[in-house]
Order: structure tokens, then C-alpha cells, then sequence
DNA sequence: ATAGGGTTAG
């Protein structure tokens, strides 16, 4: 019901092994009301409601709703019709439920109307509702984050500012993410209000520490114009209370250097000297990462003697910046003469310094002369915090030394130091890709030991490592485990597709793609997975097809969908096709590497040169 | 109190 994802004869089997010897329940009468309204919401027979309004109890309209949710207008239609003759309506966790249907449907008309109603007419606080929306977040897939956005614009909209504040401030308090939306439409609310005599009233007075917070929110969404006219009305909003400082001007300038315009970002640290207001060491360290993680090394280096010509000593933030492009760009030699540099200056390296070193060794080929650093660093007390350990024990399983993490897990617990759920989500999948399973469940199991929470991606990782050794039932079983807890996304399901694919279970993989595409968890792997699929069958008009849809669903072709793509075709034989279908996914967005034109420069070759191979 | 540098696992 919840998802298709297995055929319903594994279904059965499947649940009957769930209740255990308990294969039939007699119906209460619940079940017998429900089955009853089921039946005349589908014929849209409303005369039932006059018969059956007295059964129409609260967790019944909630068991309805979930039944229908697939069908939102039905659900709303039904909705609209109990209203007049229930009391039952007035509860928050009906019209939640039903709220997450509509914008899991993407209906976010009705879900504010929905919310403006509970909140005005029914005189719910916003903070109630939100308990009612995270109680009742179950229902939907993924949708609790959009939810909650149209929460909090449903009280920007009904003018409750206060509200739309109290509301991203208990969600940041209860750990749920605060969405880049939620936060722009209270911005945009507090823009558009204008004065803050609203929040004065209320007695919050907003000083340059909040402006600062408001700025740099806006430029971490993404918004650098809301951020821009905030910083212009510091002074009229606070009623001349505030001004824009240092601290106001670095996060424009951070906001600058994060959108890839370092230039305009070195022009605003100018002006600040113009205004009055100092740049601070922070500020050039700002602009210089700003210069060098967009490339553009020279400049970067040319701001440093910038800096230390107007005095200003280049600290490890400045160094870390370098040094970490240096080390992108394979330049091992720079890097390493760099860092001979910040200790000639007598700056010290920090834990940031370490894991800048740890990663750039890795990825650059070092993996023995990252662990020997790692060594000197840890053999000295210096830093070692979990983070540059993870890098290491990541490397070591990527270049299958599966005993070197090992090594390094043990040291890690002679130093005190605790590994976190990324050293163990490491380990696990090392031990997965490893064909390992057993030890991967054992280390599963002395993470629960000490009280460590597995999250998505171990789960992930276990169900890979499942599949690829044809674990079928436990598989099965870890799938519905991770649909009760809620705990699934595009991957989980990916790789249950992917599966399917490779043993063969055809009825089921189309069963759970088109499950996936109703409930969107059907991504770009999807696709490609899928386009894989009808490749290997040698039905080419089909995979096209689905290329398409691909298209218009907004997904773009990657490499893998390329190569997949290309090379199956050219199996057959090459021809003007090939060439024509290269240039159309290039146009579509597709950027080839290696692999892609391997796929269509070498079966050229083979034809026009046969003897080259 | 607010601003800079490493995002490691599917």
C-alpha cells in the first residue's frame, strides 16, 4: 500500500511473517464504517455523511485521508462536505493530515487556506499547528520540510510576524532543518512591512546584531538583493538606532565571494574604508578564500600583499584558503612550500590546517604520506578531531585497505578520541563494497552499542551491501524497517531498483519505478537505472523515450546516462546515430568525461581502423 | 550575541 515495491504474492508472504500466526482479525466495527465510506467516497455518493456522520470519528477521517492521499481532490471534496455537519473538524490532526497530502501534491493553494483557516477561524496558535504538522508528518514522504514553509508563509500572509518567527525559531530549537524559503519569505516580510514599528510595539528591538543575522541569512539563501536593501535600511528600521558595521560588511562580502564575484567583493572592502568603517583581518581572509575557490590563485596572492602592506598579519584562515586550493589543483609542491611559509611566519597550523592536509595527501595519491602526517600530528597531542580521521579511514576503504582503517579506528580509541556516526557510516559501507556484510552488521551493532543513532545513510549502505550479496529476505526486512521509522529517500529505493535489475525481477522493477515516479523519489539514478535496463534488452526507442521523459521532468542527462546510452548503441554497430545522439545530450547539459568519449571516440576508431585495437 | 578557512559516509 505504501509503496509497490514488492509484487503482492511476496507482499502476503511478507506481512503474514510480520503478524505471526496471527493470519485473519475479525473486523471491529471501525473497520466495517471505514470500509463503507471507502466505498461511497470512491462513487462519490456524499448522501452517506447524513447516515454516518455519528461514526465519523477523529481517527477515522484520519484513516480515510491516508487511504485517499494519492488522491487530494477527492480527499479535500470530502473534507469540505463533513465540515458543515461534523464537530470533529475542529480537530488539528484531521486538517494536518490533510495539509500534507495537499502540498505533498503540491496543491499550496489549499494547504494555506487550509492553515489560515485553523489559525483565524478556529483559532489555533501557530505553534500548535506546527506540534499538530510534526505529529502528523507520517503520512507524507519528504514533504514536512515544505510544510512547514507554507506555515510559515500562511502567517507572513495573515500578517502574524511574531508567529512566522516563533515558528523557524522552534524548529531550528527542535533540530528540523529551516528550508531557504521559510527564511526568505520572513525576510521578505520584514522588507515589506517596512518600519520594524510592528516589532517595537512588541518589544523587540532590533539592534545591528540582529540586522547582521537578518543580512547574513539572506545572503546564505542566496539573496543578495534582499541582503543589500536590509544593509540600506539599517538606519530608518532601527529609527536610527543601528548602522551597519564591520561585522555587516563581511557577510555581504562572504555573500559576494559565494556566488563566484570576488571582484565585487574586493570593490565593497574599498568602500568601507571610504565609509569609515575598518575591514578587518576577517574581511581580506574573506575575499582571499573568495579569489582562490574561485580560481583565481593570482589574485588571491596579490590580496595577501594587499593585506600585510596595510599592516594586517595573513592568519590560518588565510593560509587554510591557499593551501586548500593548492592542493585541488594537484599542486602538492605549492602546497607543501606554502606551508613551510606559515610556519616561517610562525602561524600555527590548525585542526583545519590537518584535515586541509589529510585530504589534499588523499586525493592527490598520498594515502602513505597522509597517514605518516597523520601520525607526527597525533604522536605530538596535536590536533586530531574525528573529522581528519574520517577523511583518512574514507581513503583507506576507497583504495580497499580495509586493515589501515581498522588500524586507525584502534588508535583513534587509544587517544580518547570517539568516533562519530560518519568513522562508523564509513567503516560500514568500507565493509559493504568489501563484500563484508557480517562485519559491517558488527559494526552496526557496537554503534547501537554505544548509543550512536544509525541515520539514512547507513541504512543505505547496509541495504547496498544486502543486495549485492542477494540477502534477499534481509533486505526485504531492512527496507520495511526504514519505511516504519521514515527513514528512506531516492537512494533507498535506487538501490532496491537496481537490484531488481540485476536479478532479473522485472514485473517488480516497473511495479516500483512507477511507485517512485508517483510518490517523487524518481531521480536522475533512477532514470539512468532504468534507461540501463532497456539497453540491455536492445529496446533503444524505449530508452530514448524515457530520455525524454527525463527531460521534461527537469532531470538533466549526466555522463552516466551517456555512456550508458552510447556505448549500447555502438555495441550494435557505429553509426551516423551515435555521433547524432552525442551532440543532442550534449546540448542537453551532459559535460563528457573520460569514460564518455571513450564510449564514442573508441568504437569510431574500431570502424574506420580496425587493426588500430 | 552577529562575520572567515576543512564537508568526511550511501
Amino acid at each position: 500500500m505504501f509503496l509497490g515495491l514488492f509484487s503482492s504474492k511476496r507482499r502476503n508472504l511478507f506481512v503474514r511473517g510480520l503478524h505471526f500466526g496471527k493470519k485473519f482479525t475479525t473486523p471491529t466495527a471501525e473497520d466495517i464504517v471505514f470500509k463503507a465510506v471507502c466505498v461511497n467516497i470512491r462513487q462519490k455518493k456524499w448522501n452517506f455523511l447524513d447516515q454516518l456522520s455519528s461514526s465519523l470519528t477523529d481517527p477515522l477521517i484520519s484513516r480515510v485521508f491516508r487511504e485517499f492521499r494519492s488522491s487530494p481532490q477527492l480527499i479535500l471534496e470530502f473534507y469540505r462536505r463533513i465540515g458543515g455537519r461534523v464537530a470533529i473538524l475542529q480537530s488539528l490532526e484531521c486538517c494536518s493530515t490533510l495539509i500534507h497530502v495537499m502540498v505533498h501534491h503540491k496543491n499550496y493553494e489549499d494547504a494555506l487556506d487550509l492553515l489560515k483557516e485553523l489559525m483565524i477561524s478556529k483559532g489555533h496558535s501557530p505553534l500548535e499547528v506546527l506540534d499538530a504538522l510534526i505529529t502528523t508528518s507520517e503520512v507524507c514522504l519528504q514533504s514536512s520540510s515544505n510544510v512547514f514553509d507554507s506555515l510559515v508563509r500562511a502567517c507572513t500572509q495573515i500578517g502574524a510576524t511574531e508567529d512566522a518567527y516563533k515558528v523557524i525559531k522552534k524548529l531550528k530549537t527542535d533540530n528540523y532543518p529551516v528550508s531557504i524559503h521559510a527564511w526568505n519569505n520572513f525576510l521578505n516580510h520584514l522588507l515589506k512591512i517596512g518600519d520594524v514599528g510592528r516589532m517595537l510595539k512588541s518589544g523587540i528591538s532590533p539592534n545591528v546584531v540582529a540586522f547582521n543575522m537578518l543580512i547574513d541569512g539572506a545572503c546564505r539563501a542566496d539573496d543578495l538583493d534582499l541582503a543589500l536593501k536590509l544593509m540600506k535600511r539599517i538606519e530608518t528600521m532601527s529609527s536610527g538606532c543601528a548602522y551597519p558595521n564591520e561585522v555587516t560588511y563581511n557577510c555581504i562580502v562572504n555573500g559576494y565571494c559565494k556566488k563566484g564575484k570576488p571582484e565585487i567583493a574586493e570593490e565593497i572592502l574599498d568602500k568601507m574604508i571610504e565609509m569609515n568603517v575598518a575591514p578587518n583581518v576577517r574581511t581580506y581572509a574573506t575575499v582571499v578564500d573568495g579569489y582562490s575557490r574561485n580560481g583565481y590563485l593570482e589574485e588571491a596572492f596579490r590580496l595577501c600583499n594587499k593585506m600585510v602592506e596595510k599592516g594586517f598579519v595573513p592568519n590560518s584562515a588565510v593560509y587554510n584558503s591557499l593551501v586548500h586550493c593548492l592542493y585541488m589543483e594537484g599542486d602538492i609542491s605549492g602546497a607543501t612550500l606554502l606551508l613551510s611559509d606559515m610556519m616561517e611566519n610562525c602561524i600555527n597550523p590548525d585542526r583545519i590546517t590537518h584535515s586541509i592536509i589529510a585530504k589534499g595527501l588523499c586525493r592527490n595519491g598520498w594515502i602513505n604520506e597522509a597517514v605518516k602526517h597523520h601520525k607526527w600530528i597525533v604522536e605530538r597531542n596535536l590536533f586530531g578531531d574525528a573529522f581528519s580521521h574520517n577523511i583518512l579511514i574514507s581513503y583507506l576503504c576507497r583504495s580497499e585497505n580495509i586493515r589501515g582503517a581498522e588500524q586507525l579506528i584502534c588508535s583513534m580509541f587509544v587517544r580518547g578520541l570517539i568516533p562519530d556516526v560518519v568513522t562508523y557510516g564509513t567503516m560500514i559501507d568500507g565493509y559493504c563494497k568489501a563484500n563484508r556484510v557480517e562485519s559491517a552488521v558488527g559494526i552496526y551493532t557496537d554503534m547501537i552499542k554505544i548509543d550512536k543513532n544509525p541515520n539514512l545513510v547507513v541504512f543505505n549502505s547496509i541495504l547496498d551491501g544486502f543486495c549485492k550479496e542477494e540477502f534477499v529476505d534481509s533486505s526485504i526486512y531492512l527496507v520495511n524497517e526504514m519505511k516504519k521509522l521514515n527513514m528512506y529517500d531516492a537512494v533507498t529505493f535506487n538501490t532496491v531498483l537496481n537490484w531488481y535489475c540485476c536479478s532479473g525481477k522485472i514485473e517488480e522493477v516497473f511495479d516500483l519505478f512507477t511507485s517512485m515516479r508517483e510518490v517523487g523519489l524518481a531521480n536522475k539514478v533512477s532514470y539512468n537505472i532504468m534507461i540501463n535496463l532497456f539497453c540491455k534488452f536492445g529496446l533503444f526507442e524505449h530508452a530514448k523515450e524515457l530520455l525524454g521523459v527525463m527531460l521534461t521532468r527537469g532531470l538533466t542527462p549526466d555522463s552516466v546516462t551517456y555512456t550508458t546510452l552510447v556505448t549500447n548503441l555502438s555495441k550494435k554497430s557505429f553509426s551516423e546515430e551515435v555521433v547524432k545522439l552525442h551532440d543532442y545530450l550534449v546540448i542537453q547539459g551532459v559535460i563528457p568525461d573520460n569514460q564518455t568519449y571513450q564510449a564514442v571516440v573508441r568504437p569510431a576508431i574500431r570502424e574506420i581502423s580496425p587493426e588500430f585495437e
